[in-house]
DNA sequence: AAAAAAC
């Protein structure tokens, strides 16, 4: 089956061949025809199973039956509005649209906040036909009267579930509100819980069901190992696994933006050339961290569930959990990032005590096992199978160290415990003196060196200056009600 | 439970 036999047109099917595609994807066989016949669509797909194309290329061939050639912009009017969550994903599906349309008069852009408004302005006011978006910019622009919905046949909302997750339905139903009733829409989702078929049946007219790839089954190609380890050895094991891995790239994800930063900065300064990702970045250095992951600049990134999602970077071998996701469906997309279009793909997971019930609930959802391996030197401490109990906690948080007992610590930050108490004899704190799975904690330069492994790799570094932190530590122990 | 997204 070819791209020719879906009743692509010839400037379709060229450019699709200049990107290197021969034979479509499941989704795209489906969804291209249905697409081309003008009809709507509920569409349920994987990222990674060319869903994007699988929607770019009739919508782009769907407009291509009246493109107008003239240079003037009132011939030019908005005719295509896709939505997407977040930023990065929007640019992605960009970077489609403007591949497809290379030999069609269409014009598009991509339209995002974060960055300045004036550019995106002059281009929709040199006239567009296809319109990339995230909502909040997008109403913004609705807003400042630079963009005119009248003329708009088709909507694509992509990643709807997600957008449902970050509360951007009530922007979607806004925008909804403003479109023609004439027109063709397509929506795409992950899940299909009741609040999306809500959403389904306000936006969509008989639409055609698509779903390839049974939802939340992962990859074959993918192999999934989890090490067990204690919270404390956490990135020392992480550190570990990277130097024995020198060429590979990897995405490594973590649950907070400010353990995103400091694990970075962390690998940074011991030679890996890492860089982070997350919503606190401003847009330009998120754009330029990418760029640098995706040219072969950055060995490592680090990132938040931001880059989870849809992100597509090609031939990437490896993707770390740092730390567990909060729902085993994040654990499904975080590793969909590797192993894609038939390629092998290592989903490796760093998991302590208090993350097994996680670990329990993404082995239900994906239907087996992940093997464990245990690193030699980095092994979980005895009690690792006592998961949860508070008094466990507190025995892990003094394991194997009997000269200090933390109890400080362990009795008023209930809801850290699942990182190390500190203290003199903590591994948790590197020999940098550095801990930072104490985010709001200060460390102080110079901190004598914990029980690290003998095959623990990191190297000794200078002391790290003391800075400023966000918040005190009083306030923050304060607020949790200490003592 | 945390993340993302408009200014």
């Amino acid at each position: 089956m070819s791209f020719a036999e879906l009743g692509l047109i010839p400037e379709l099917q060229r450019a699709v061949t200049e990107a290197g595609y021969t034979e479509p994807t499941p989704i795209q066989k489906q969804a291209i025809p249905v697409v081309l016949q003008g009809l709507d669509v509920m569409g349920g797909a994987q990222t990674g199973t060319g869903k994007t194309a699988g929607f770019t290329l009739p919508l782009i061939q769907r407009l291509a039956r009246h493109a107008n050639t003239s240079t003037s912009p009132a011939r030019h009017p908005v005719r295509a509005l896709i939505l997407a969550p977040t930023r990065e994903l929007a640019v992605q599906v960009h970077e489609s649209v403007q591949t497809y349309c290379k030999y069609v008069p269409l014009r598009s852009i991509c339209v995002y906040g974060g960055v300045d408004m004036r550019g995106q302005v002059d281009e929709l006011r040199r006239g567009v036909e296809i319109v990339v978006a995230t909502p909040g910019r997008l109403l913004d622009h609705v807003q400042q009267k630079t963009i005119a919905f009248n003329q708009v046949e088709m909507l694509v909302l992509d990643e709807a579930d997600r957008m449902l997750d970050m509360g951007f339905i009530p922007d979607i139903r806004r925008i909804l509100d403003m479109l023609p009733e004439a027109r063709q829409s397509l929506l795409f989702s992950a899940t299909f819980s009741d609040e999306i078929k809500k959403l389904a049946d306000r936006m969509l007219k008989n639409p055609q069901l698509i779903e390839v790839a049974r939802r939340n089954t992962v990859s074959e190609t993918i192999t999934h190992t989890v090490h067990p380890v204690s919270a404390g050895l956490k990135r020392n094991l992480l550190a570990h696994l990277l130097r024995h891995a020198p060429d590979t790239q990897s995405l490594i994800f973590v649950s907070t933006k400010v353990l995103c930063g400091r694990l970075a900065s962390f690998l940074a300064r011991h030679g890996i050339a890492a860089d982070a990702i997350h919503g606190d970045k401003s847009q330009v250095q998120r754009s330029e961290t990418l760029e640098a992951f995706k040219a072969g600049k950055l060995r490592v990134l680090v990132a938040t569930d931001v880059a989870a999602r849809g992100l597509d970077i090609d031939d990437l071998p490896m993707v770390i959990n740092y730390e567990l996701p909060h729902t085993a469906e994040d654990y499904v997309h975080r590793i969909g990032r590797t192993g894609r279009a038939g390629r092998q793909g290592h989903a490796v997971s760093l998991v302590c005590a208090e993350e097994k019930p996680r670990l329990a609930e993404i082995e239900k959802l994906i239907k087996f096992q992940i093997p464990q391996q245990d690193v030699p030197g980095f092994a979980a401490e005895p009690d690792y199978d006592i998961a949860g109990s508070s008094r466990s906690k507190r025995e892990r948080a003094g394991a194997g160290k009997s000269d200090q007992e933390p109890s400080r610590n362990s009795t008023t930050r209930p809801k850290r415990s699942d990182k190390p108490a500190r203290g003199r004899s903590n591994p948790g704190i590197a020999p940098d003196g550095f801990d930072f799975s104490k985010p709001y904690e200060s460390t102080v330069a110079g901190t004598p060196l914990g029980e690290t492994p003998e095959n623990a790799v990191i190297a000794p570094s200078e002391p790290r200056p003391s800075r400023a932190r966000p918040r005190p530590v009083a306030v923050l122990l304060g607020g949790l009600g200490r003592k």
